[in-house]
DNA sequence: GTTTTTTACTTGCAATTTGCAAGCATCTTG
DNA sequence: CAAGATGCTTGCAAATTGCAAGTAAAAAAC
């Protein structure tokens, strides 16, 4: 027989998407308080999961193992041996990770021409 | 005596700031699965608050109120009289809105060339 | 080599947010 | 003016968040 119909289409991840729309589909994956910060923190290099929780607008340690696991999950992270030689694991975003570097870099933009408050974090 | 201090940055709302970084700040303002859809949708010319409940992902109606109302708050969207000559208002974008355009032109890029099932909307 | 500290989580729970349905004033249309 | 359409608000169950506490393994200190 055929093939089950779902009729819905899926993310890479297996999760139905709301509509066909790419910035719905993105916001599906990071469309909350904290999972950009994540990124921005894995692309200033932070690897631990201490790392992460000593971001200064600070996380609670429950929706970081979430979003951690979230990003593992689409493909946006993966796990590697941490570099300073202990039997701990780090992350690193993919290459679909890194590719959301103009995503953030246009987001900084506009903050800080629009929110004088702000101000560029060097990493 | 010396005026109250805050001890804390604000963004032009008012709300206090999580951290200086300008993508927190973004993210306080728009960092939900729901608010980016409806700038997306005032950047497709929508205006009626029917329009926004007509779109695909549908939005519950006291989820685009409160968000509508956000978007005023924050400066991104204004309301204007209808164009179609009734009493009733419409809402537009400001320049300070419509300047997320490359934030939400990069997240369509990364999706269209990163979750496969998504495609572009023809407004 | 064993106590102590750090790291990387998980669990419990109160508070907030979401989403669905329903209700209800305007407006507009026939 | 009666009948929709529009633009919301309210009520409430379910999900998510955030804080504190707990835990287990790894690393450091002694």
């Amino acid at each position: 027989m055929a093939a089950r119909k779902s009729g819905q289409a899926k993310n890479k991840a297996g999760d139905i998407l709301r509509s066909p729309c790419p910035v719905a589909c993105l916001l599906d994956i990071c469309g909350d308080r904290w999972t950009l910060l994540v990124i921005r923190d894995l692309m200033f290099g932070r690897s631990r999961f201490k790392d992460f929780t000593a971001s200064p607008e600070g996380i609670p340690t429950n929706i970081l193992s979430d979003r951690l696991n979230r990003l593992l999950r689409h493909g946006l992270a993966e796990q590697v041996p941490a570099e300073d030689g202990s039997l701990r694991m780090g992350y690193r975003l993919t290459e679909k990770g890194r590719a959301l570097r103009p995503v953030l870099e246009s987001m900084r933009d506009w903050a800080l021409k629009w929110e004088p408050s702000t101000k560029a974090m060097m990493p």
